[in-house]
DNA sequence: GCCGTTTTCGGCCCGACTGTTTTCAGTCG
């Protein structure tokens, strides 16, 4: 969704970035308070640029010089401050920024002292040995810094991986040290657990009696390929795909306590520690203590340390400071989505599709088994190349399900399509064909290179048809390898809850698509959504714990979801859709 | 730079690891 508040975003990054090396502090406040002023953008709903000052001023984390900087961006196209900084830190100096162990303050020093200004100045002066006469550095950080040059490119932290690629990983390696004897229990944390679309690395929280043998058989596992750093409690490892993964061994009484802080998000933690100086404790990885006397308060569970500090359990996918904390301690945070509410699943493929890996029996007794009150089938519709299917071949699948049927009472098939959206909005078959299908399914599978305003039209187009039930992935993108098409989400938000039509969450980890921060966009509009798993194979059907936990972070409200509706609410509503 | 107030300046979160120190600063998460 790019539009200005989202070029403006990009611009108090850039801000962020540049005033910690200005001030030469990774801590400095006033570079967190520009991040605190992107939050604050972003999750604006309404017209930024339609705001003065002064109403600037009224939104949280805005205050009175950024709210300055917002009106001179609207009014001018740039912010005079950051074209300061960027002219006295040219974009040279800047990459040096993103080497590990390189730091603003050695960065400055080496500018000053050997008149470092970019990459090649920095491997000259590693290369003549001229950084171990700056006082303070030696030997081991030109080893260092040389290294990081080195192997800038493909490991490394600087590279968000996808969360389809660094899910699996985590997955592994946790069973991995929980089947050790030494480990009792273990978990991914960070940016991961709560559930953010990509990573810069993998955390890892163990507890264990005997930390040494858990970090020896950890250096140990195969897909180790480099360690970054090791101590007796935290080591840092680069995978052979090139993840980093941290991996911190606690003590079985501090594991969720150790979880909770790992979890972060930093601000969200930052949040909490606030909360808990206001009560004259101490909060860190090890627990949540009495400043002075050490006296533990909460320590072993990550309830117990949300509830001694007055908040509701807090689930890690809404830990980003988006306004949690206070929704926590006023009682006012969604319920959130569990597996178990989801009563059936409305988009899944059988082998009547090109790409479908199961066929329609397989499919519906998976179906049955998780349990699930309805299902839709929704093979591509006709005009997608390859894969889609005819009427005749649609046909054919109706007297099978109708067979089906007899032998699942208990569970209402509807036999449906994913639809193809055209360029301009019109969907597959003919609208009498479709209306003899139960559930429909439209989404973007081709010309993805439209501009945004094209895009936009043609979505609110398939959203006017009245045979059209839901947007499936709503964008198209694939994370980490297609960027979706452009669109004016707010329009497609307001036209979901004009039509009814609802729009789909799609589970598959490399969609999770609608995004969460559109999701988090229209926490307070009457959108209906569906969260489905696009299966391809059974196995895929078990992907809705993902759809459940990009739901949580998006602040979604299960009572909006409509296949966590009971079945005869789900179907009363089918029928009452405008035709 | 924001916030809040005992209104206009002071406070703003915490610890491990590393490398360089002679007791700690810088970086990272």
């Amino acid at each position: 969704m790019a539009g200005p508040s989202d070029s403006l975003v990009a611009l108090f990054r850039e801000l962020a970035h540049l005033t910690v090396l200005d001030e030469g502090s990774p801590a400095s406040f006033r570079a967190r308070a520009y991040e605190n002023a992107m939050e604050a953008i972003s999750s604006y709903r309404g017209d930024l640029g339609a705001l003065s000052e002064k109403e600037l001023q009224a939104i949280d984390g805005i205050g009175r010089s950024t709210a300055r900087k917002v009106r001179e961006f609207f009014e001018t196209g740039t912010i005079a401050k950051l074209e300061e900084l960027r002219a006295k830190y040219p974009p040279g100096l800047l990459e040096l920024t993103r080497l590990p162990g390189l730091g603003p303050k050695t960065l400055l020093r080496l500018r000053d002292e050997l008149g470092v200004r970019n990459l090649e100045d920095l491997q000259a002066a590693l290369e003549a040995r001229k950084v171990r006469d700056v006082r303070g550095l030696g030997a081991k950080t030109e080893e260092k810094l040389l290294q990081a040059i080195a192997r800038r490119e493909p490991t490394g932290k600087e590279q968000r991986r996808p969360i389809a690629e660094a899910l699996p990983l985590a997955r592994e390696l946790v069973a991995a040290l929980e089947a050790l004897p030494a480990v009792d229990r273990a978990l991914y944390c960070g940016s991961l657990r709560r559930f953010r679309e990509t990573v810069a690395d993998v955390d890892v929280v163990a507890a264990s009696a005997e930390p040494p043998a858990v970090m020896e058989a950890f250096l140990a596992m195969p897909t180790v390929r480099e360690v970054v750093r090791s101590g007796e409690t935290r080591t840092s490892v680069v995978t052979s795909t090139g993840l980093q993964v941290d991996l911190r061994v606690v003590e079985p009484r501090h594991f969720g306590a150790a979880c909770q802080y790992f979890t972060g998000s930093k601000a969200h933690n930052i949040k909490l520690r606030q909360r808990a100086l206001e009560r004259g404790w101490t909060l860190n990885e090890y627990g949540l203590s009495v400043t002075g006397t050490g006296k533990v308060v909460a320590s072993e569970s990550e309830e117990a340390v949300y509830e001694a500090l007055g908040l509701a359990f807090i689930p890690p996918p809404l830990r980003e400071d988006r306004g949690e904390v206070e929704a926590a301690a006023e009682g006012r945070l969604p319920r959130s989505l569990r597996l178990e509410d989801l009563r059936g699943d409305l988009h899944v493929h059988t082998t009547l599709s090109g790409d479908g890996r199961s066929p329609l029996e397989d499919v519906v007794a998976s179906a049955a088994e998780r349990g699930y009150d309805y299902l839709a089938l929704t093979d591509h519709a006709e005009d997608l190349a390859f894969n889609g299917v005819s009427r005749e071949r649609l046909a054919g699948q109706k007297t099978e399900i109708e067979a089906l049927r007899g032998r699942y009472p208990g569970m209402t098939l509807l036999q449906g399509a994913e639809l193809n959206v055209g360029p301009d909005g019109g969907v597959d078959y003919d609208e009498a064909f479709r209306r003899q299908l139960d559930w429909c399914v439209a989404g973007v599978h081709s010309h993805f290179e439209l501009d945004r305003d094209r895009q936009t039209r043609r979505i609110l187009a398939a959203m006017e048809d009245p045979t059209v039930h839901a947007i499936a992935h709503l964008t198209g993108r694939r994370i980490g390898r297609r960027a979706g098409i452009e669109l004016d989400v707010d329009a497609v938000l307001r036209k979901a809850a004009e039509t009814g039509t609802a729009l789909e969450i799609n589970s598959a980890l490399g969609r999770l698509d609608v995004a969460s921060e559109v999701l988090h966009r229209a926490r307070d509009l009457p959108v209906t959504w569906v969260v489905s798993t696009d299966a391809h194979h059974v196995r895929e059907l078990a992907r809705m714990e993902w759809g459940v936990l990009q739901a949580t972070r998006g602040w979604v409200d299960p009572s909006r979801v409509a296949n966590c509706w009971p079945r005869d609410r789900f179907l009363a509503w089918l029928r009452e859709r405008p035709s």
